[in-house]
DNA sequence: TTAATTTAGATTGTATGCAATTAAATTTTA
DNA sequence: TAAAATTTAATTGCATACAATCTAAATTAA
C-alpha cells in the first residue's frame, strides 16, 4: 500500500532533489570558507571570472537569480573587493558589475575546487553526465 | 579549452543540482499556495500524516532540518491549526508535534498535487527513478 | 548522589530566495 | 513630442537554511 501513497516522502522525486542539492552546497562550504566566499557567490563568481564585466541582469541569467538576491550580494562583494557596481553610460537603468584584480587573484584558490567536490562523491564520471542531462531534461 | 575548465559554470554539476532544485520547489508554490502551505511546510506535513506524533528531532531526521529552521516554522503551523506542540511527560527535553483534526482533513486537498507535479514535467517514470537513484548515490 | 557530560530544542546572527512593489530611465506609441 | 508602456535595479516583506550558542533536562560517572 504505501508505495502507491502518492504523499509518502519517500515516494517522491522532489525530496531527495531538494536533499540533495541543500547537501551540495552544504559541502561546498568546508573548501569556499577559506577563499571566504558562499555558494552563491561562488557561482557568480565563476560568470564573472569567465565574463569579466556584465549587467546585474545578466547575471540573475546566468544565475538564476533575482535581483532581490543579486543586489545585497553584489554590495557584499564589492566591500570584499571582488568587484566593481557602476551604473552603465550608455543605459543609466543598468549597474554594470565588473571582476577587480582581487577578484581575478581568487581563481587561483578556486582552481580546485571542482577537483575536490569530485572526489568526495561516489558517482562515476559517466553517471554524473547522466544525473546532468536528467536535471535538464526535468526542467 | 572551455569544456576543460573546472571553474566554468556548465561544466559543473552542482549547478544543474541546485537550480533545477530551486526550480521544482517554485513550481510547488503555485499548487501548495491554495493550502496555505510553503514547499518545506508541504514535507513536513507529509511526515505528519504518516505520523501522526513525532518529536522535532525525529522531524528534522525525516526531512533534514535543524531545529533553527523547525522551531519557527513548527509555531508557524501550530498558529495555522495544523498541528499541536507539547512537551514530552516522560521526557521534558523532547517537544512532540501532533497532527490536529485540520491538519489531517488538509491532505484530501493535497493528494492530486504529485500528479499534478509529475504532469508538469517531461520526464519518464523510467527517467525519474534513474534521477532519485543517482541522487541518492550523489550523497 | 552530586558533579560532569550529553541531549533536545530554542535562540541568535548571517545569508539566501523570491514575490511584489517602487523608482528611475528608456522606448514605444498615439 | 508628450504620454503610456516597458525595462532595470533596488527595496520590502516573508520564509527558509544553518552554524553557533544557550538553556534546561536527563544521563553518566566519579
Amino acid at each position: 500500500m504505501t508505495e502507491l501513497d502518492p504523499l509518502k516522502l519517500e515516494n517522491q522525486l522532489c525530496f531527495p532533489l531538494y536533499s540533495a542539492a541543500k547537501e551540495v552546497v552544504r559541502r561546498y562550504r568546508t573548501f569556499l570558507e577559506p577563499l571566504g566566499l558562499t555558494y552563491t557567490q561562488y557561482i557568480t563568481m565563476m560568470v564573472m571570472w569567465e565574463h569579466k564585466s556584465l549587467s546585474v541582469g545578466r547575471i540573475g541569467e546566468l544565475v538564476n537569480l533575482d535581483s532581490g538576491t543579486l543586489t545585497p550580494m553584489l554590495k557584499k562583494m564589492e566591500a570584499a573587493g571582488l568587484v566593481k557596481r557602476c551604473r552603465s553610460k550608455a543605459d543609466e537603468r543598468e549597474l554594470i558589475v565588473s571582476i577587480t584584480g582581487k577578484g581575478e587573484q581568487l581563481r587561483a584558490q578556486a582552481l580546485d575546487i571542482p577537483a575536490k567536490m569530485g572526489s568526495c562523491t561516489s558517482l562515476t564520471m559517466e553517471e554524473a553526465l547522466q544525473l546532468r542531462t536528467l536535471l535538464a531534461k526535468l526542467i
